[in-house]
DNA sequence: CATGAATGAGCGTTCATTCAT
DNA sequence: TATGAATGAACGCTCATTCAT
């Protein structure tokens, strides 16, 4: 207990400050919603006061904007690995749309932020774009490329999922509204969902023999 | 019977009054959710004072719950229709997914009711179940009893569509929950859409030669 | 059941409106106060509504004013009748104030009036004029009349008690108030506590022999 | 210790608010009633603004209910001085009414505090009890002590003075009522009353000759 | 005469934001 | 950096009063 142990304690404590905000603000904006969550809330979860929450954010506009910047970590950049795995573009298929679930469904940021963005997007128009740019568009993208790629090999039949990959993935959206709106109360079995799923769309996906 | 003529009409108008708030009260909520609405908003929409709102529901509570009540039209009936369908199963399942597509995505009531039922369930843990007991269960029912009997009658195969039929229709809630969150700055050609979604799952249901 | 006994009854009871109006409200102000009186609180206990109160009130101030006034029942009058007994002048001081525990103790409408002078006495100046000149004036002169009288007879001795008769019947208003305090959870024993009263003062009042 | 120094004449001064609101509750509280006290009227007595009071009340109930208590003061204690007196029972008499016309019918805080036992007991039923216990039970009781002990000795007669020693002390209740009536509208000269009730009640206590 | 829908002003309470310490 | 007292603008809800029927 050293003085030098207590302030390096502390600088390293007062450097975390701000994200420990934003992660305390996300998990009242997420139960409350945005109005209804009060900046007092928020530094209550800290243990602090809201005259310091307002030493880091100037209104509880930005809290709520940043914090939204906060909680969205990047999604593109795993995708990106799925390019460079082997096996058959079902298999590529496969392991991203198994990545999704994890980011997407079984993520608790992630689906909270997708409830924000339904919830508050009239009055944070950007926080729906954003979502879109890192989420969804990509995860499209992505499926769109495999799919592209199994129709030029042969892999797969031509047909309209090249023109809405969606089709495809949109399952991971249907598990992600149930845990929203469910939680615990009507709990899904994932991998189960998951194998119907894949059973479903890899067979759709496949040319008929 | 003159004046009856003269009390019916106003009579009606009164009887109106109830729908025409939680009407306006619908309009109110959508958009800017329970807590940042005000009950002043919902009066001015039809030209009145807040008072007549409390005229007619004791508390912003209840004119909210109502309001969700009274926009819940009844979707089961509709689907019951599709099982007088001629036929092939196939041809039964697109046209009981094209009613789920213009119940669900297409008509703004019951997309706006699953935002509310998003953003406010923690609020109004009933509304979340109201929808589910009101879209989601009839509409999974409805399709798990046309794949089994495709199943049965040999023009589907057997897969994990039977226990999850959620998957033949996860795309519906890919498109209700896209308008929401993108109205008209991204639209989606609906048509288009549903074909692939389709093709899709349809072609994932037959059997493999 | 002819018509013209419905008539009659009915004129009747629309001559009777007024009174009745008036008892309600005094029901009302009593327990609630002016203040938290609401005019259709009034209305409603005679199964009418608040519209009609407005037909024969123009405002509350008025309905409260007139009320007071109806409830306010001559005093003096009673008190007249006790310069007509017999008796000696101690007598007469019994049977007087006797009449005073009646009138402002025992008597409902003139406790609760009291107690209205106490709280709305700010609000409505002229109520507490009014009951003093209604009520304590005339008793209190009537007691120094007596007094004096005993005096002049020598029945009673020279004393303080003429400058301040007050002295003489103030236990009076402590039923009053004890009652309207405590109502039925501190039951007084009435003729016991007047027996008590009654040997005190007029003891006081007798000459030291 | 500067900063001390500093710090308690802040405190200090923090520490005082709540009386200082209590206070001016009381002021507007006397005047205006319970319903028609409006808290910014509260706050605008002390130049601050009704976030304030809420900052140090929870409601306006509460706000009543503490004040009522803060303002309060035990009469019991002052009672007790009362009993080391020496001199006759008569004198003892004399020197504990002329403390509770002091405590009761002069003290302005008392007074008002009867005026709202009366006029809020029914909204706030326990501020009756302890304005019973605080001050009526406690006198009643020290008179019947005295009168108790000045038939013991033979100083006072037995009479029913002992059952309801309330009629030795009412008159005390009766300059409290009617100051809260008239003020200063018929200002009544205390000492002359108080001769004029020691003058009747202690002649109506010795025995007749 | 009676109704009751409608108004508008008002009040209790909350809360984002500020600022002196 | 952190506090928390204070503010002021809202907002939910109420109610005296009006008026068309």
């Amino acid at each position: 207990m050293t003085k030098t142990e207590k302030k390096t304690s502390r600088a390293e404590q007062k450097a975390r400050r701000p994200q420990e905000i934003l992660e305390a603000a996300f998990e009242e904006f997420t139960v409350k919603g945005y109005a209804a969550t009060r900046v007092e809330d928020v530094a209550a979860r800290l243990g602090v006061t809201k005259g310091t929450v307002y030493l880091y954010f100037p209104t509880k506009d930005v809290l709520f904007e940043e914090m939204f910047r906060h909680m969205s970590t990047p999604f593109a950049d795993l995708l990106a690995s799925v390019g460079t795995l082997e096996g058959s573009t079902a298999d590529q298929l496969r392991a991203l749309l198994l990545l999704a679930y994890e980011k997407i469904a079984d993520d608790r940021k992630t689906r909270e932020l997708l409830r924000l963005s339904l919830s508050e997007g009239t009055r944070f128009p950007d926080i729906v774009d954003r979502h879109h740019d890192e989420f969804i568009a990509p995860l499209i993208a992505a499926v769109r490329t495999l799919v592209d790629e199994g129709v030029a090999s042969g892999e797969f039949r031509e047909g309209a999922a090249s023109k809405f990959p969606d089709v495809v993935a949109s399952s991971i959206l249907h598990v992600a509204v149930w845990r929203l709106m469910f939680a615990d109360r009507k709990p899904i079995d994932g991998p189960a969902f998951i194998e119907a799923h894949f059973d479903l769309a890899l067979n759709g996906l496949l040319p008929r023999s």
